[in-house]
DNA sequence: CAGTGGTCTAGACCACCGA
DNA sequence: CGGTGGTCTAGACCACTGC
């Protein structure tokens, strides 16, 4: 016999419940960003669909930026590579008038009860310990970026083991190699402040200073939130571009 | 005879050239934001085209959010309503707790030669002459945010000449009216300073507190850059939230 | 009820890629 | 060259809307 059956409410449209099937796959971690799924003749065979059927399914990954298409070659999951998302808003300058990636400086990573704001976001008890790191980000060994960031356990058990120099300035490739996490999305919440003592003398600027403060929430395919992040970074370094319709 | 011809490039698939097409007709005003458009059975025959092909063409518009699908209704022209986009940024909270829409008051309305970054933006010469209007805009009688606005000659003669009264807090639909030209998108581009003594003393806040600037250039279907305006507001009430994928 | 968009079928042929 | 996705056809039947 040939011929799967979709699970799944049959209520639904066969494309929705395509898509969902391919969703889970990916989320179950089947199939991980770089692999190549089955040809759209192959999935309308296995599924025993027609053609345009699962390419209406294929249609709604590729929207959701979850499957990439190559004429000639294939469909494959996507790489999300949006840790940098933060440079495409800052631009940091080296003295050669280049982008640069700056370097990375852990401050402190440990165990605390975790705050009620972010408790709520990653969907943990309220004063639950979760792993909390303090991070500084610098150019041309200077200050531009403070992040305090949290991790909720077990899941990320794993990360408070892991030597300090074996994490560079990106942290998602660092979770899924060492905890098996893939970001797969985001949500940022922006806003701005003066930087008030604390952040003034760690960023090296004057207390009334502005600066930009984005709360990030990263989520896995199925929608697990994996970490909660809060940066803050010079004003002045900052520009965001949104297309409005 | 049945079946007219697509214009254009015939090296383009077909479903570009219908959604060219259409997208000139509403740029040129044949269409206009709410009109119902020709139904998917219609256009295939007018067009010599399968229905697939049709509904290929109107998702590309649907997608840009040009044209809007109701089931059982039929297709429509959208209505580009985001006058108030700042108002998904900004939360301006009246004294019984509600959102309001700020008040408008016009402080300055004349012709002014173009400065350099808005004559780019508006593709016209540098130090030819312009709309400029400044506004503010106030909750509970208090000023929460300064607009700088520049609108090009001669498409915008008309709206020297309208009635103050007649200006209302939302100028897209003036700028229909009056003008005959529609906003159909805009880019934004978004950062953070301190308020600095010019716009304190606007703002009624000390110089050293961070506002919110937010420069944007909107554009008609076509493409042809309708509006430069710059707005400052209290940082304090700024709230920005964006999807990564 | 007639008319609209939404789902789905079952193909054909083309354009692109890599071996 | 074989295999992939991209375009296009020509329908059928369903679900929703408003008269």
């Amino acid at each position: 016999m040939q011929g799967s059956v979709l699970s799944g409410d049959d209520r639904l449209p066969k494309y929705m419940r395509l898509a969902d099937s391919i969703r889970t796959e990916i989320a179950l971690g089947k199939r991980r960003p770089g692999d190549q799924i089955a040809s759209e003749a192959e999935l309308a065979m296995h599924y025993d669909l027609a053609p345009g059927t699962v390419r209406q399914a294929i249609a709604i990954l590729v929207d959701e930026r979850i499957l990439e298409r190559q004429h000639g070659k294939g469909t494959f999951v996507r790489h999300p590579r949006f840790d940098s998302s933060m440079f495409r808003f800052f631009r940091f300058l080296g003295a050669d008038g280049l982008d640069l990636e700056p370097e990375s400086r852990i401050l402190r990573r440990l165990l605390l009860p975790a705050p009620e704001h972010v408790a709520q976001a990653l969907s943990i008890d309220v004063g639950a310990d979760a792993i909390f790191m303090n991070r500084l980000r610098l150019v041309d060994s200077k200050p531009v970026l403070v992040e305090e960031i949290w991790l909720p356990l077990p899941r990320f058990s794993a990360f408070l083991e892991i030597e300090e120099r074996e994490i560079g300035p990106l942290l998602y490739p660092v979770y899924d190699r060492e905890c098996g996490q893939i970001v797969a999305r985001a949500e940022e919440y922006l806003t701005a402040e003066a930087a008030g003592v604390e952040f003034s003398s760690i960023l090296q600027i004057e207390p009334s200073e502005p600066v930009i403060v984005i709360d990030r929430i990263a989520y896995a395919y199925d929608d697990v939130a994996l970490e909660w992040r809060r940066s803050r970074g010079l004003a002045k370094e900052f520009n965001y571009h949104a297309s409005i319709r």
